[in-house]
Order: C-alpha cells, then sequence, then structure tokens
DNA sequence: CGCAGCGCCTGAAGGC
DNA sequence: TGCCTTCAGGCGCTGC
C-alpha cells in the first residue's frame, strides 16, 4: 500500500531521527527477505533517499541498507522489541531527546529489508523507471517507453518501468485524471501527455497531503495522511464520476482492483 | 528478453 | 455469535 508519497513522507519524518547515528545491535525475524537488516551493525547512517517506493539509508561504509515496505510495513522509532509482527530492529546509539530503537513492523511480509554495495542493485529496483519529479521524466519518454509494451496501460504503470513509485492507488488516481482507460494496451502522444501530467500531479498531490492512509499505512510517527480525501476514483465505485456523473464501475484487471469511469475515460 | 502465472502473508470484512 | 470464505496486492521467481 504505500506508494511513492507515503514511502516519501516516512523518508522525511525519519531522516532527522536517524542520520548521523550509528548502529550498535540489531536483530531480525529468520526469513531471509529480513535477515540481511542485522548485516549494518557498526556502521552509520549517513543520508536518506529513496528511489520509487524503496527507502534508501546510505551508510558509512560504502554501503546502502534497502527498505521496502511491501504492502503492511511499517518504520517505527522507538518500536517495541516484542511486538509479534516485528520483523526486524536497529538499536541506535544515545542521542538525548530521540528513541534508541527503530523497528520494522510488517503484519503480511510482503516487504523485505536488503543491505548493497552503493548503487549496486538488482531486481526491481534496478530496472526503475526515472523519478516522477526529476526532469529526466517527460511525456515523450513516458510515450516512448508505453509503445513499447502491447500490456494494459494500468499493468505497465504498475510495473515500474515507465516511472518509478506508481503503485494501485496512483495509478487509477493518473489514468482517471489523464481521462484514459485503463485497459488499453496502446496509448497515443496525446493520451501519454495527459497521463505523464496526471502522474506528476497525483504523486505531488500525494505527497503534499502526507499519503494515503487506508487500512494499514501510517506514517514514522504513527500519524495517518490525509490524501485519502482526496481521491477522485480509488475506491469510490459505485459513486458519481466528479466530472461527469456517471457511476464509478470497478473491474479486476490483470488481477489488480482497478476503478475508472466508463463515460470519461475513453479507449481512445 | 518479455511477460503471464503463481506464491508469499494474515487481519479485516462479508456471507450465512 | 461464530465459522468459513474472500479480499487486499507489490514483488520475486519460474518457465514458456
Amino acid at each position: 500500500m504505500p506508494e511513492l508519497p507515503e514511502v516519501e513522507t516516512i523518508r522525511r519524518q525519519l531522516e532527522p531521527f536517524i542520520v548521523g547515528r550509528t548502529v550498535t545491535d540489531s536483530g531480525s525475524h529468520p526469513s531471509a527477505k529480513f535477515a540481511p537488516a542485522v548485516e549494518v551493525v557498526g556502521t552509520t547512517v549517513e543520508s536518506t533517499k529513496r528511489r520509487g517506493k524503496f527507502l534508501l539509508f546510505g551508510l558509512d561504509d560504502g554501503r546502502e541498507l534497502i527498505v521496502h515496505l511491501g504492502m503492511t510495513g511499517q518504520l517505527i522509532p522507538g518500536a517495541e522489541l516484542d511486538d509479534p509482527y516485528l520483523r526486524a530492529w536497529w538499536r541506535l546509539d544515545e542521542r538525548s531527546g530521540s528513541e534508541s530503537v527503530l523497528g520494522y513492523r510488517d503484519v503480511r511480509r510482503f516487504g523485505r529489508i536488503r543491505v548493497a554495495q552503493n548503487g549496486d542493485y538488482e531486481g526491481t529496483l534496478a530496472t526503475l523507471g526515472p523519478e516522477p519529479f526529476d526532469p529526466d521524466f517527460t511525456p515523450l519518454g513516458l510515450w516512448e517507453t508505453l509503445k513499447g509494451s502491447r500490456r494494459h496501460l494500468k499493468t505497465q504503470l504498475l510495473s515500474q518501468r515507465p516511472v518509478a513509485g506508481v503503485g494501485n492507488i496512483y495509478a487509477d488516481e493518473a489514468c482517471f485524471r489523464a481521462e484514459v482507460h485503463p485497459a488499453v494496451r496502446r496509448v497515443t502522444r496525446a493520451q501519454a501527455e495527459r497521463l505523464h501530467h496526471a502522474i506528476v500531479q497525483v504523486l505531488r498531490q500525494g505527497v503534499d497531503n502526507g499519503g494515503t492512509t487506508l487500512r494499514d499505512y501510517r506514517d514514522a510517527d504513527g500519524v495517518s495522511g490525509e490524501n485519502q480525501h482526496h481521491l477522485d476514483c480509488y475506491g469510490r465505485h459505485g459513486e458519481p464520476c466528479v466530472r461527469c456523473g456517471t457511476e464509478l464501475r470497478k473491474t479486476i484487471l490483470d488481477a489488480r482492483t482497478t476503478t475508472f469511469c466508463p463515460r470519461c475515460q475513453s479507449r481512445r
């Protein structure tokens, strides 16, 4: 559930807490998904970054601690070590006024923790598309990427290749605002331009609102975001479209719940 | 190499 | 009330 705006919100809140601190001890769930957490004991965190939905903590030994929150992951300063859903934890050196333990809590264990040499990534992180707020994410570039595949538009967006950080919520919102049907298999240049604008807009709005809180997501302070009050499409099937009043429809597209306006979001 | 299909997880919500 | 089923879904892996 945490997508780019939620991850960015967490990163911003964590940064003053963690930068400059040394990891003195650590523990993890035995699963290989979380066990790498303990490999960073003895290092000092120098920076926090984000790529798409991945959180990257730069370490003083040239490595990075990489955290993906999956569906239900949370990073919690001051976590309780007896929390049954705590999958990893790091004890940090003392700093007055600051909690000494950072916990990774993940009820459903869809998240993942890794350690890599600086910039030496594998998997999705290695093939991630451009950051949506960077200048190399352009309407023309998006069109070129989308043209290269015959998969459904929304499935392409969720692949992280055309642009990094879009998940189910913001994919529905972007397609809705761009007035493009999520199941088209090819987009026109005009549609790609609208999509580009819509993607930047919905993600920017999400960040500005501190993320979208639905069920599991909480930011690092345990506080809810506010963007759920600003969604036009996601989760609103059965409600009238804010543009034309037509009832929003829900469908399953490539195994993903998808909401769209059957009138506004044309296939061409 | 692209991509479809599947498995991973468990609490919440819905049905009866 | 309580049991059972369905649902949520990002990513890694496998194999065509």
